[in-house]
DNA sequence: GCAAAATATTTACGATGTATCCGTACATTT
DNA sequence: AAATGTACGGATACATCGTAAATATTTTGC
């Protein structure tokens, strides 16, 4: 893709712009497009993604996107590919905090530094992560953007190459990998609050509309239950989960 | 559309029906909303549900749907509540298939079923599977539909009353049930296929459209990746899971 | 049979995705 | 420097969408 300009070569020189006059901040791309489109979907969320908004963002008419994204839904493509992009500055800062790694193989520590990683990325974009659900069953695996595959193949190539996995069992890790990463982010990303003014948890919780009866385990348990799990919790399940794949450390 | 006859005469004692001649149905009724919305989305996908649609499907004006939903966001936990529904007759059907279940307690055997249950019924109904995310991040726990809190309420039982778990390790568990659950549900739905005309199974899954030097692995795995791990591999890893969260069997 | 309540239709409005056609400013060639 | 081709963005238009408000119709209770 992105095939055509030939010359591209630098277009207004260096900044000197002033076109039209519409735009303070030059010329279009695909980058500036998807970053404004993330922006606001952090701001104010996926509902408040519309063509027109993004254009207005950016000083622009809506139909001037689509020389950068082919349709609406390409664009919330673009926006996984955005998270995983992040994804892949993250993994490449060696800086980046890397939690409670049990001790083992290398391999291992990584798939937890990778686990990790996505967690914050998600977190710090949780508008964002339904796409992760539909988009994911909307596009074929061939079809994904660039930064998913690399990430499957980053953790393919644990499993196969340093782990010593066959092609079989590198699958059956991999989808149990990427099972509980993505299970995890969302549950932990469920709506637990109701009104966060309040400051008693029950009624922050909202627990008074739910019929006692019927459910009085859950009415109990809830407020534990609105507590995050953390990279504690997903590092825990990774490993009970790597354990029964590949036998223990 | 469908506008004619003034008559409409009474509609029909009984079930005489004969009114305007829009229902051979008779009333609406909020089960043959959901009903229908569900069968509209589970034919044709999320994005053919419209208002007008599922009111022309019922033989009636979109409005007249909005008593017995809210607004479209409201239809929406109205499938997700249907699905729910679904799960619990599922369950209450003792006959349903109860697939391979590693010995243990009663409470484990139970557990298995429920997740297999859910898992089928999601794959029964893979278009409603996204708004398990999308609706469940929107809508605060004591906002949720009945039904899907007295899954909740059902697995936390389990958890405590029987597994003997306090609430603290109760939640826990219950956190990475659902999450494992959910989770391995939306990988197992992920678009793998390509071009389902294609005989050969590379072509099938679009390889040829991946970058062979980035993406060796994953080119290699595709194929294996694209295999189910089925209730076995929804099973194994929730042994897993459980095993870790209160010690083996 | 009739008033009251429940249910469905009409009409209307603003917002959305996107197809199509048009202008314009720059890059390259002459 | 003038001409020209082309990438880029604007303008306009349309079908569809969710839904508010007012209206019409049917059902129900007495």
């Amino acid at each position: 893709m992105a095939k055509r300009d030939k010359d591209a070569g630098q277009r207004g020189r260096a900044n000197g712009r002033r076109a039209g006059d519409r735009g303070h901040y030059g010329r279009l791309s695909r980058e500036r497009v998807l970053a404004t489109a993330l922006e606001l979907v952090d701001r104010e969320g996926l509902s408040a993604l519309s063509m027109r908004r993004v254009g207005a963002e950016l000083g622009v008419e809506a139909m001037a996107l689509y020389r950068y994204a082919r349709s609406k839904d390409a664009l919330l493509d673009g926006l996984v590919e955005a998270l995983y992009l992040e994804l892949e500055d993250d993994l490449a800062d060696t800086d980046a905090t890397r939690v409670p790694v049990a001790d083992g193989p290398a391999w291992r520590a990584e798939l937890h530094r990778i686990a990790q990683a996505t967690y914050r990325v998600a977190l710090a974009h949780p508008h964002v992560v339904p796409l992760l659900a539909t988009r994911m069953l909307a596009v074929p695996l061939a079809r994904r953007p660039l930064a998913v595959l690399k990430d499957h193949e980053r953790v393919l190539t644990l499993l196969e190459e340093q782990a010593g996995l066959d092609e079989k069992g590198a699958s059956a890790a991999f989808r149990a990998f990427s099972s509980w990463v993505l299970g995890y982010i969302f549950v932990e990303l469920r709506a637990m609050v109701d009104n966060p003014e309040e400051p008693d948890p029950a009624f922050r919780l909202g627990l008074h509309r739910m019929p006692a009866q019927e459910l009085p385990r859950l009415r109990r348990t809830a407020p534990s239950l609105a507590e995050h799990g953390g990279v504690r919790g997903l590092a825990a399940g990774l490993d009970a989960l790597l354990d029964a794949e590949l036998g223990r450390p």
